[in-house]
RNA sequence: GGAGGAGUACCCAAGUGGUCUAAGGGGGCGGUUUGCUAAACCGUUAGUGGCGAAAGCCAGCGUGGGUUCAAAUCCCACCUCCUCCGCCA
């Protein structure tokens, strides 16, 4: 979320980042006069109680000397009321302040490109060579069912849709392809793995922004309050949720392997075909805690670490920065690998590294000393797929696959197969 | 799932309705002393949010409610941890 304080103090840098993004304005007008509201009335109900809290000190001066106490006492009942009635009231506008902030994106750093979708994103760079194949490429579901390595049809059956079966040197291949994305962030890149729970209170979601105006995407149980992650950022973010980060200990730089869980609601004919858009599916997740002044260097290394495993992979991709209107909730500056697809001749989302800034911070609370004795300020988080495995496994079926239906194993992965 | 017990500040811990403005100890920080270190002694130490120019005031003892003029303290619910029993990969 963003700072109340900011907001209160500088409405119209808000307002001109929200429609940047295309977002509406009116939270911003409505959070000012209820915080007003607010406000005032806090200013009223403290001013009781300092009231209350003299007398009652006179009143236990009075008990104690058995002097007679009763025209104060229903004073203060008098007043107790109505301070009770005046808090009411004020948790009333807390609980709106509270819906209203965190129902209001972040806003986008002054650099992003302005936009209105996709087809304004900008190309950063663009790596690798893309193979000139001398017969027609296959699509990687056609491809996976031929090689009997994915099984669609299965999945459906026990599943419904969107749901995919690995066998044999496919689910080889995808528990390859974890391994050697671990390895190399943990080995390469400098990250401590971590290994979280796949299900999480309604807090954590709230804390890294899927709640509360993205319920509809995400799977919940029936009778537990858990939510199945959508991605590894909630639970690895959430981690220091709540928690004053000692001096010294940033960066703090993790990366999990998770399954992950979307609902996809609203993509209805959208990636149908394929293993590109399904409801379950595996991805390595680099999460980064930094000091605010550094987060943007770090999001350049995040990026760089994520694109260092399609290097690996010989997998040509290229940076798209997302304008302005593409952003996520709560993303402040973005950038997109996208990794070449040939029987599409197109690229493909493969990985998302953003800047958060300290909005998830805020929210989660997520805190650090500057300085041994310094005042905790909040810190900064990033993450960035590296990367979502399924696609990458679509990817190497397409771009590694021979004339007669087999399939090359990158140099990389064949100590992990 | 059942039965007990416990959550107080950086850590340990006292506190069963009114100078709690949270005792005491440890640790940290600052100081005195000192050739240096240690010891001793003195001082200091919850983060944070709100109002205010400031002084200050208000909130805060796991969380949320309630009782009361007044709650760390009494009542209710919940959460977490510990011990034991049952079940379980």
């Amino acid at each position: 979320m963003l700072d109340p304080k900011f907001i209160r103090s500088n409405p119209d840098l808000v307002m001109a980042g929200l429609t940047n993004r295309g977002a509406e304005i009116a939270p911003v007008e409505n959070f000012l006069s209820v915080d007003e509201e607010w406000r005032k009335l806090t200013a009223k109900i403290d001013e009781r109680k300092a009231r209350r809290n003299a007398a009652s000190e006179q009143i236990a001066q009075l008990k104690k000397n058995k002097t007679d106490a009763s025209k104060l006492l229903a004073e203060m009942k008098v007043l107790s009321d109505e301070i009770k009635t005046l808090e009411d009231e004020q948790k009333g506008f807390e609980r709106q302040i509270e819906e209203i902030v965190m129902a209001i994106p972040n806003i986008p750093q002054a650099t992003v490109p302005k936009g209105k979708d996709c087809r304004d994103n900008l190309q950063v760079r663009m790596w690798g060579e893309k193979r000139k194949f001398d017969f027609k490429p296959l699509p990687h579901d056609e491809l996976g069912k031929k090689l009997d390595i994915l099984d669609f049809d299965r999945a459906a059956k026990i599943s419904g849709s969107r749901f995919v079966v690995y066998k044999g040197l496919g689910a080889a291949l995808e528990r390859a392809l974890i391994s050697f994305m671990l390895d190399l962030h943990i080995k390469e890149n400098g990250y401590t793995e971590v290994m979280t729970p796949a299900m999480v209170l309604p807090e954590s979601m709230r804390g890294t922004g899927q709640l509360p105006k993205f319920e509809e995407e995400l799977f919940r149980c029936r009778d537990d309050e858990l939510y199945l992650i959508p991605t590894a950022e909630v639970s690895v973010t959430n981690l220091y949720r709540e928690e004053i980060l000692p001096s010294g200990s940033l960066p703090i730089k993790h990366v999990a392997y998770s399954p992950c869980f979307r609902r996809e609601a609203g993509s209805y004919g959208k990636d149908v075909k394929g293993i590109i858009r399904q409801h379950q599916f595996n991805k390595v997740e680099l999460v980064k805690f930094v000091e605010p002044d550094k987060s943007n260097d770090e999001l350049e290394k995040l990026t760089a670490d994520a694109e260092l495993v399609l290097k690996k992979l010989n997998l040509p991709y290229r940076i798209m920065q997302l304008c302005s209107g593409d952003l996520g909730f709560s993303a402040a500056k973005t950038y997109d690998i996208e990794v070449w697809f040939p029987s599409e001749n197109q690229y493909r989302e493969i990985s998302s590294c953003s800047n958060f800034e300290s909005f998830q911070a805020r929210r989660a609370n997520i805190r650090y000393r500057p300085a041994k004795d310094a005042k905790p300020e909040f810190v900064h988080t990033l993450n960035g797929s590296g990367l979502a495995v399924g696609r990458c496994f679509a990817a190497i079926l397409e771009n590694y696959q021979k004339a007669d239906g087999t399939l090359e194993i990158p140099e990389v992965l064949k100590k992990y197969l």
